[in-house]
DNA sequence: GTTGAGCGTT
């Protein structure tokens, strides 16, 4: 549900937003200090290392969409502000800010579509935990507008519905 | 006339 970023935003809360983004960077930069200190020895076997870690979920593998959800943008930050952070990144199939109708101001973030995977991955990498405008940027892949309409189409219920329990009871004996 | 949770208009 709510991402590791949710925990730095809370943290970040509370603290003047701009005053030195040099000292802040830094104790943001700070906070991703992970040293790998297993040096597998090529004598010792494979199989313990293969479960090195599994901290955390917020780890940097893939991304899963090319869409990104930034928030924690400052309300002064626009579609023009945002796609000129996200751009040097990778081509920007979309880049806007999303604003509120009624009030006609932004609601404190937006969407940033990148060509590829890669630049999305790299413009995630490169600009989480930015500032922007003053205020911390978060950027997460964005979960899709339109869920897929139908990627198991079982129009159910008309069927005799024999579930096949693929379930067998063979657990190594 | 700003201080903060969250996923957008076509």
């Amino acid at each position: 549900m709510a991402p590791s970023s949710s925990l730095l935003r809370r943290l970040l809360r509370g603290s003047t937003p701009v005053s030195s983004s040099s000292a802040a960077s830094s104790i943001l930069r700070a906070t991703f200090c992970s040293s790998s200190s297993s040096a597998p020895s090529p004598t010792e076997s494979p199989l313990y290392s293969v479960f090195v870690d599994d901290a955390e979920v917020s780890n940097v593998p893939p991304l899963t969409t090319p869409k990104l959800f930034i928030s924690g943008l400052s309300r002064l930050t626009t579609d023009e502000n945002l796609k000129n952070a996200f751009a040097p990144f990778g081509q920007l199939l979309e880049a806007k800010v999303i604003t509120d109708r009624i009030s006609g101001r932004s609601k404190g973030f937006g969407f940033v579509r990148y060509a590829t995977l890669e630049e999305a991955e790299n413009a995630r990498q490169e600009m989480n935990a930015k500032f922007l405008d003053g205020w911390v940027i978060f950027v997460d892949p964005a979960k899709p507008r339109q869920q897929k309409p139908a990627p198991h189409p079982d129009t159910d219920s008309s069927h005799t519905g024999f579930t096949t329990n693929k379930t067998v009871g063979c657990f190594g004996f």
